[in-house]
DNA sequence: GCGGTAGGAAGCGTATACAATGTTCGGCAA
DNA sequence: TTGCCGAACATTGTATACGCTTCCTACCGC
């Protein structure tokens, strides 16, 4: 996969370690680059659940000290994206089916509930906006490019949420797209990813003719359609039941 | 404040540091407990909005490194109960009243869009923990104790949201209403801290009785009442917009 | 031959040392 | 005396070192 090697930059022959910080002005930046390019990365499927991510070897391919590393990925835990367990280290989180139900249903309450403000909201440059993300999700799509349109669809459900004006809310929705990120690897259909191609663009009809009821209840048929499309089967996955599987 | 300081049972005269670790079994442990401290200080006003929280008092006071101190300031930075500025360390956030608007505006649609279920959901034994928490919040309030009261009304708050089944609304809703506690210390006025004192027996009575549509009317109002009772006045913070006080 | 235990290796948790930065106080000049 | 500049101090950011736990493997006993 394809993070950017920092190391790459410093040319130097790997062992000599950058001695030198790059920290100067840009080190929170620099955390923030980090941050992000393992959030894609996950939120892509260019890793999958159940993945161990080592301190040590995110330390060396980003070129700073497993003490930045611990940083981002316990802001990664608290986002649910990663599992930290104690002494064993961190992996990306695999989501149990209780967990993907309940994210289903707050994106369901909140997002369908931020419609109407949204319908009363927008303007003529927001729809501008959605219309050019909605199409690039789809090109992404008819090119193949998977990772891409699943990322692109996550920006879009939290694009919106953001036109509602309130950040507390929009930034809830964008955890939540993540975590439905995550759940579509586990629990999706290959072949069939979260959004239909041609829903958000019905959607910004809606709200671009302010009708903010119908853009609701299209909202609710559309997360709905992505969570019957999962194939939601507990994999028994702590205790096997062996009673029940060898059971006299 | 009562969290036990570990340097006291070692005995030792101060600065010989107690031989290091107590950390082999209960390392997690105690980061937890040490995060509830802050965090509880926080909600009851112990530490007011503004307050520095200097890494070395910390490490300090609950004999832990800088390190330890750190991890709990992120996460509970992430959770904007402090604010991280740069260089200049942790304090405890002093909430914008956009940010206020925005925590009691999401407040509003989740709790009230939790109460349908909720009062499906609910057991006889949750009615009678929810009666003992609203009976000693209102014991605290009698009794003036108002750091008490404030925190256990914001636990009566998460702990209805549990009770919809739904773990990531509740871990929602619970931040909510942390956060909400941030608000009252800075736009309450004194003496008239949030939940009127009869408010959460009256809900319950609406829940045992399965009344999920009156129990979401009443919970609407009830937090409409305590957004209302807030003098929100925007004190410039950041410009000061001299031009407007010392304009010519 | 199989199972159990011991020893070593690998990786995480914590503390400490060092570097960089922001702040404040004191001195010097106008 | 006042205003500005510089240096010392205080505090955070980052890296590294060390200890502890867990896992793996090999050896020994049965």
């Amino acid at each position: 996969m394809n993070q950017r090697q920092s190391l790459a930059e410093d040319g130097d022959a790997g062992k000599a370690k950058p001695r030198r910080l790059g920290k100067n002005g840009d080190g929170a930046e620099r955390h923030e680059a980090i941050y992000r390019s393992i959030s894609d990365a996950i939120i892509e499927h260019r890793l999958k659940p159940g993945a161990r991510l080592r301190e040590d070897a995110l330390a060396e391919v980003f070129g700073i000290s497993r003490t930045g590393v611990r940083k981002i990925l316990q802001r990664l835990a608290l986002e649910q994206l990663v599992t930290l367990t104690p002494r064993r280290g961190a992996s990306v989180t695999r989501p149990t089916a209780e967990e993907a139900k309940d994210v289903f249903g707050a994106r369901q309450m909140v997002e369908c509930g931020l419609m109407p403000e949204i319908a009363r909201r927008i303007e003529p440059d927001d729809v501008r906006e959605l219309r050019d993300m909605a199409r690039r999700e789809r090109d992404a799509l008819k090119s193949g490019e998977q990772s891409r349109a699943i990322k692109l669809s996550a920006a879009f459900h939290e694009r919106l949420a953001q036109l509602s004006g309130n950040a507390t809310l929009a930034a809830f929705v964008g955890q939540l797209c993540s975590r439905s990120s995550l759940i579509l690897a586990v629990y999706g259909s290959s072949g069939h990813l979260g959004c239909e191609s041609h829903d958000h663009d019905d959607l910004i009809g809606f709200l671009e003719a302010g009708d903010g009821e119908r853009a609701t209840a299209f909202m609710g048929r559309h997360l709905k359609a992505i969570e019957a499309s999962l194939s939601i089967v507990e994999e028994e996955q702590e205790a096997p039941d062996l009673y029940r599987i060898f059971g006299s």
